[in-house]
RNA sequence: GGCUAAGUGGCAGAGUGGUCAUGCAGCGGCCUGCAAAGCCGUGUACGCCGGUUCGAUUCCGACCUUAGCCUCCA
């Protein structure tokens, strides 16, 4: 039985879709001015992670993930980069593309962007105009009013006359109330602008979640996820915008990520302390380092980004595929070991206690290995395969993983196998002197050797 | 100021009212020509102070510390 951690009630609840055997899901994706970063990984990972294992238990999953592509950063850094915005949104889209499928992500079923809807983002502010949630201030944007919404602030547990006393938003004279947000916001000149009853402009952020989520999953769906940051105002707003709009529920459940810290601050734009995916990349041996470090914590709580635990992940990572190495998976995976990660994953999606199951599973297998029990072994290499699919890691050739350096070393001018075969004669001749000679050569080159029975020798990357 | 999370062994990271997380690093052993890898063994860990309890890291209360949100943010 499947709990999740329902931000909406702050609980762990049993899941149950709304329409049996179907999940509908919606994840605050990217807005894309510029490459995407740490944070942003463990963001679509983790949704990646939750529809990963939502398909392995059989359900029918529609996954939902948005790209903002007209917004004001875009535009403030097209005009900066002088460049048109709509190019630069599309670059940095493809940008993003690439990124998620280096990270191992499943592109999601559907993925809107913005400018697409917008007119169903139109026809729902309409509605909610008539229904008198809305309505066009003196400057030409449309509002939506706060306080006609009942239940505002539930999700994010805050009280609207608490966010009005500790307010330090700039007060807008065009807004009825502080707390008003835009759903449409007028052009200025030269920007890029849609008609609109209200005339020429473009859909505030909140507006167009709410106008593709419900436009493509229906106005109540399982499943809404984002980071923690996007609980208040953003997931607030949607929420407001949908349900009255719709005179219905918006969302069963509400999901939400923790944050990457460095040095224990949030990884951000604005702080400056970002990484992006890109650059960390570069240092690692593989980008299922990443994603392997990334999984290795609880989604909901804080993790902390080093190039410490990297090394750690990378470590732990390399341990796993070793054991996998010459296990020769085959046949059925051990129903126990199943059951056993499956329980893990049931509660809340736990990795950590998920991968501490595969690290079981990895012992078993080199027991078995040493042992020379090769159906164990295939049963165990089998089980750490079917697992790793879920989690979206371990589906490499391990061999080939495991020759694989952190990139900076290029043997391209280095005979490994002509060294091994004279290391292999130096030792049969009991030459150790010259054995260790060409072992030094290789570690300063590297490479790690591990000697294997019956005189085999093979080697890996350190 | 309001609201929300969190403080676990050298590092990372789960979890629980009363023998075990797990991984990395370390140490000892087996194996090895020596290594590497693997396996076995190994650490008086749970912010502070009270309370409840036969027993609390786990429940309750106060306190301290940190982070996040309250403004765009994954």
């Amino acid at each position: 039985m499947l709990k999740i951690h329902n931000s909406l009630t702050g609980e762990k609840q049993e899941f149950k879709p709304l329409r049996p055997g179907e999940v509908r899901m919606y994840v605050c994706g990217m807005t894309n001015y510029d490459y995407i970063h740490v944070g942003h990984a463990r963001m679509l990972v983790a949704f990646d992670l939750v529809q990963r294992y939502l398909r392995s238990l059989g359900y029918k999953v529609t996954y939902v993930r948005n790209v903002t592509d007209i917004d004001d950063k875009i535009i403030d850094r097209a005009a900066a980069n002088g460049e048109n915005w709509a190019d630069l949104a599309r670059r940095f889209t493809v940008a993003m593309h690439e990124d998620c499928a280096t990270l191992g992500l499943q592109s999601p079923d559907l993925e809107p962007r913005a400018t697409e809807y917008i007119d169903p983002i139109i026809a729902m502010i309409q509605v909610l105009i008539d229904k008198g949630f809305g309505y066009a201030a003196a400057n030409g944007d449309v509002m939506y009013s706060v306080r006609k919404f009942p239940n505002y602030g539930r999700l994010s547990g805050k009280k609207i006359d608490d966010l009005r006393a500790g307010s330090r938003v700039q007060i807008d004279g065009a807004k009825h109330d502080p707390l008003d947000f835009v759903m449409w916001k007028h052009a200025k000149p030269g920007e890029p602008s849609w008609a609109s009853p209200w005339g020429p402009g473009r859909p505030g952020w909140h507006i167009e979640c709410s106008a593709m989520s419900t436009s493509l999953l229906g106005s109540y769906f399982d499943l809404h996820g984002g980071g923690e940051d996007l609980k208040f105002p953003h997931h607030e707003n949607e929420i407001a915008q949908s349900c009255a709009a719709c005179d219905s529920p918006f969302v069963h459940m509400w999901m939400h990520n923790g944050f990457v810290r460095v040095n224990d601050e949030k990884m951000s734009k604005s702080l400056g302390n970002f990484f992006t995916v890109r650059e960390v990349l570069k240092t690692l041996r593989d980008p299922e380092v990443l994603r392997f470090f990334l999984l290795s914590s609880h989604y909901r709580g804080p993790i902390n980004y080093s190039a410490v635990q990297l090394v750690q992940a990378d470590e732990t990572l390399l341990g796993l595929y070793r054991a996998l190495k010459d296990s020769r998976p085959a046949g059925e995976a051990d129903a126990a070991e199943v059951a056993r990660f499956r329980a893990a994953m049931d509660d809340d999606f736990n990795t950590p206690v998920a991968l501490a199951v595969m690290q079981g599973v990895a012992r078993n297998l080199n027991l078995a290995k040493t042992a020379g029990d090769l159906p164990a072994a295939s049963m165990a290499g089998a089980t750490l395969r079917d697992l790793g699919a879920i989690l979206g890691i371990l589906q490499q050739d391990p061999d080939s993983y495991l020759k694989r350096g952190t990139g900076q070393t290029d043997l391209s001018d280095l005979d490994v196998e002509a060294l091994l075969d004279s290391r292999r004669a130096a030792r049969s001749a009991k030459n150790f002197a010259e054995s260790d000679r060409i072992r030094d050569l290789l570690s300063a080159a590297g490479i790690v050797l591990e000697d294997k029975p019956g005189g085999r020798t093979e080697w890996r990357r350190a």
